[in-house]
DNA sequence: CGAATAGTGTCTCTTAGACACTATGTC
DNA sequence: GACATAGTGTCTAAGAGACACTATTCG
C-alpha cells in the first residue's frame, strides 16, 4: 500500500430554494484567496473530530442562519480533482433544499450570501470559482431527478402549502409547465405524499385551497414523471 | 473559517459480479491493523497528486488486474465519521460491476481477494472491518435502483449475450423471479438497450437464443421495474 | 358580471403483468 | 418422443395526459 498522504478535506453546500417561482442558489463572494473576491458556493474545512454531515449542518448555519429547522440535506458527491484547488483540497459537496422564507443571514461568515437564479449560473461557467459550476450542475440535477421518486419537493414549501403551491415548485425547478388538474389528481392519489391539514386559503386568489403537509412518504409510488 | 486540519483520504471498492446467479462481492483479508486478518472492502489512500477516480481504477486494477476492460466505475458515497477509523480517515466509495469471468488476480496486495455472496454479508454486519458493511449496502443499493432505469445490468455481462443471460443478472440483483416472456418483450421494445449481433448460442441449452450486444441508450425509456 | 384558481370527471393511449401458444434446439 | 429455453400474441387493469366541466373566491 502507498504511503498515505494528508490532503486537506472540506465541505462545499448546494443550497437551493424556489424564489420568484425561480430555481435559486445561495452564493457567496470569496474573501481570501485563491479566487478571492469571486462568487462561489459556501463550504469550509472539516474539523479534526467532526462528521462530513455535522461540517455541513454547521456551514448551513453560519451561512443561512438555518439550524435546526426543516431543512433537507444529503451528500451529494466528493470533488478531489489534483487541479481543482491549488491547496489540494478534497471537497464532499452536500445538497441543501430550503424553504423560500429562508433569507441569507448577515453574520461573520456569511455578509456577501446572496440568492442567484440557476439557470443565470449554468449558463456561464466562469461566474463561479473552483469547480463550482460542476458541483452546482450536479446537484441541481439531483434535485430534479429526486422530485421525480421522493417528496423532496415539500422541502420547498413552508409547513403548510397548497397543491397549487407545490405545482409551482415542480414548475420552477423542472422549468416546464405541469398540468394543474392532472398534478392535482395525481398527488392526492399519491399514499402518503401530502396530508389534509384542515385549513384552507385563499393567498392564491381564486376559490380558495385546502392546505397540506408533508405526508409520512419516503417514495413516491408512483412516481411523478418529468414532462 | 476555522483552521485546516490534515486528514488522511482513501477510496474503498464495493466490485460486484453475478456467479452462480447470486450477487457477489470482492472482499480480501486485511493485512495491516486496524483490523488485521479480518475480511473488508478493498481500498486504499489517495496519492497526493491523483484524480478520485484515477484511484479506484488504479486500486481495481492492484485487486482484480482488470484494468482498461469494459468495466463500469462510478463513485457511491464519502464517509468521514471520525470513529470509522482510528487514523482519522476519510474514504471515497466507489461502485464496481464487472463480468463473471473477472477472477481476482494472485498479486502483491491481491493475495487474499475472494469472491462473497453479497447476501451472506449483509445478514451479519460484523464481517466486514470498518463501516464497510454500510458501504456494502449502500453498493447494493445504488445498483439494485440503477438496474431499473439505466442498462448498467449489461455490465454484469459478456461483451456478448443473451436475453435469458441479462434476465438472470436481474433476478441475481434484484432477488426477483422474472417472467422471461414479458422481460424479452420489454428489453427488445426498449430502444437502444441491447443490439442484436447477428449470432446465436445454445449454451444456454433449448432453442438458439440471439446475441446481443449493450447499446447505445445511457437511460432506459421506460425503466424496467422491480417487482 | 368576469377573471382567477380549485377540484372532479371522462376519454384515449400506453404499458405492466399474467399467461396461452408456437419455435427450435438437446437428450 | 420428452424437455428445455426462445420468442410472439392476447387479454386486462392501471396510469398518464388531454381537456370539459363545475365550484368558490375577489374585484
Amino acid at each position: 500500500m502507498p504511503r498515505p498522504k494528508k490532503l486537506l478535506v472540506a465541505t462545499d453546500l448546494v443550497v437551493l430554494t424556489v424564489r420568484d417561482d425561480r430555481l435559486q442558489v445561495l452564493t457567496v463572494r470569496r474573501g481570501v484567496e485563491p479566487y478571492k473576491g469571486e462568487a462561489a458556493l459556501p463550504g469550509g474545512f472539516v474539523l479534526p473530530d467532526e462528521d462530513l454531515l455535522d461540517a455541513a449542518e454547521r456551514e448551513l448555519g453560519e451561512e443561512t442562519g438555518l439550524n435546526d429547522l426543516r431543512v433537507h440535506l444529503e451528500q451529494l458527491a466528493t470533488y478531489g480533482h489534483p487541479d481543482r484547488d491549488p491547496r489540494r483540497v478534497v471537497s464532499i459537496a452536500y445538497l441543501a433544499l430550503v424553504p423560500d422564507a429562508t433569507d441569507p443571514v448577515a453574520g461573520s461568515d456569511a455578509a456577501t450570501a446572496q440568492w442567484t437564479p440557476v439557470a443565470e449560473l449554468l449558463e456561464r461557467p466562469e461566474q463561479l470559482a473552483f469547480d463550482h459550476h460542476r458541483i452546482l450542475s450536479d446537484g441541481v440535477e439531483r434535485a430534479r431527478a429526486k422530485l421525480e421518486y421522493s417528496p423532496l419537493a415539500t422541502a420547498f414549501c413552508a409547513e403548510e402549502f397548497t397543491i397549487g403551491e407545490l405545482r409551482q415548485v415542480y414548475e420552477a425547478v423542472w422549468d416546464a409547465d405541469i398540468d394543474p388538474r392532472n398534478f392535482h389528481r395525481k398527488v392526492s392519489k399519491t399514499s402518503g405524499f401530502v396530508i389534509e391539514t384542515g385549513a384552507m386559503t385563499t393567498r392564491q386568489g381564486g376559490r380558495p385551497a385546502k392546505l397540506y403537509r408533508r405526508g409520512p412518504a419516503e417514495l413516491l409510488h408512483p412516481p411523478m414523471l418529468r414532462p
